[in-house]
RNA sequence: GGAGCAGGCCGGGCGGUCGCGGCGCGUUUCGCGUCGAGGAAAGUCCGGGCUCCGCAGGGCAGGGUGCCGGGUAAUCCCCGGCGGGGGCGACCCCAGGGAGAGUGCCACAGAAACAUACCGCCUGACGGCUACAUCCGUCGGGUAAGGGUGAAACGGCGGGGCAAGAGCCCGCCGGCGGCCUGGUAACAGGUCGGCCAGGCAAACCCCACCCGGAGCAAGGCCAUAUAGGGGGAGAUGAGGCGGCCCGCUGAUCCCCGGGUAGGCCGCUUGAGGUCCCGGGUAACCGGUGAUCCUAGAGAGAUGACAGCCGCGCAAGGGUGCCGUGAGGUACCCCGGCGCACAGAACCCGGCUUACAGGCCUGCUCCCCUG
RNA sequence: GGCCCCAUCGUCUAGGGGACCAGGACGCGGCCCUCUCAAGGCCGAAACGGGGGUUCGAAUCCCCCUGGGGCCA
């Protein structure tokens, strides 16, 4: 349900675009869908759903991952759309391991937006 | 010293670096300053404020509450008292009106579940034995003491009385009714009468009191909109006002098709907290008193890194003491792990539920010492 | 954030205070039938979300938790 700064994704549609024309990478914790959106800015939207436990438990894993996107955020490719999904094991998982996680999916993804891009 | 009861409080602290949200200022791609979750922010179980439904009117239906008195904006909350139950006690628990209005239910067992007689007891007539005694059988009457069933059987114990019995009579207890006394009242105490009537209303119900409905996604404003498109109903009353009716209102409403699904307000200072003074047993109320007031997001702000201190946990080492010993205990040291329950979304008052650890106050019981 | 519903064998459900109380269907296990399988027949295991209260007695009535589901501009 919550984003994040750095421009934020809002909009259910454009979360719907992510979905259906975007890239997906996927980890132990924490799914990644990523789209060019033909812009300059680069926006993210987190997706914490309630199967990750109650409010404090939400809240501190949507923290943690906006800390750790913001710490790695020279990896992402200028004029991207991000899409963000914690799985269930984000919940117990720490700092360190989520940024891990962040940084694998991410170096992943810009390839596959980089292509993606080239194909059209 | 040990066990326990009641009430209240805290719920990690300190200062760095990089980030986030609001507000203010500034030489406005940025910088500076400042503030930034809870006692439950939770569950949404009650009650209010606020907003809209024209007014929030009457009745029915529906729902809620239910000893008495008080507090409050209000309550299903709180305080005080009464009654009942539990505990040696401090104290705790109780939806606690009416079954002497009606309906219904009370399985199984039992004769009978609300008015009855199975066994039994007593007795009359007749018959059977030899005789009016005893015994047995049949028919009738009396009885509710005893047996048995059950969760529950026209009150319990003792005595008198009687053919046997029974509040039939007497004493005590319990219940009911009248009167007197105390208390605002619930009720308590006394006295007289008399023995009359099972339980369940968190079964229907009766009685008393309360409740109009929705909810900030309420509601208001602005902007945008192949467009002001097509069809139908309507002052003989459309539609609306809670589920219905009365009553009120009085010109728009419904369907198809299409567009917008953005911004601003509501949005945080209020039945506000703390202290003091006064009133009250208390809840609470009053005061020209003093002081503190500062989260306000909108896919939704508190995080990351490292340090010092505090607390807890289970282990390791050293020293002292006790013990033959396994071990126990006190202090110190090194490094480690963890720090509860849990996150505001219009606001308040309650209730309920979750919660590592710790602190304070008052009280009770037991043991020891004086 | 607010407002409403629901909870019974593995699944879908019946039962709304005692007795036919925990019944039925599908599924599961065993046996019979058949050369074998299916179908059919017989038998069996299997549940009232948790905790209090009312009642002599709760799946059922009341309260509190827990877990699901739905609606809103």
């Amino acid at each position: 349900m919550p984003s994040i700064r750095l421009g934020r994704l809002s909009q259910e549609e454009d979360f719907r675009r992510v979905y259906r024309e975007g890239s997906r990478r996927t980890t132990a914790l924490l799914v990644l869908h990523a789209r060019p959106n033909g812009t300059e800015s680069v926006r993210v939207g987190l997706v914490v759903g309630r199967r990750l436990g109650g409010a404090v438990a939400r809240n501190r894993v949507r923290r943690r991952l906006r800390e750790a996107i913001r710490a790695e955020r020279g990896r992402i490719r200028s004029g991207a759309d991000l899409v963000v999904v914690p799985r269930r094991a984000a919940a117990a998982a720490s700092y360190a391991a989520l940024r891990g996680a962040v940084c694998v999916a991410l170096d992943q993804a810009g390839m596959g937006g980089a292509a993606e891009e080239r194909g059209r």
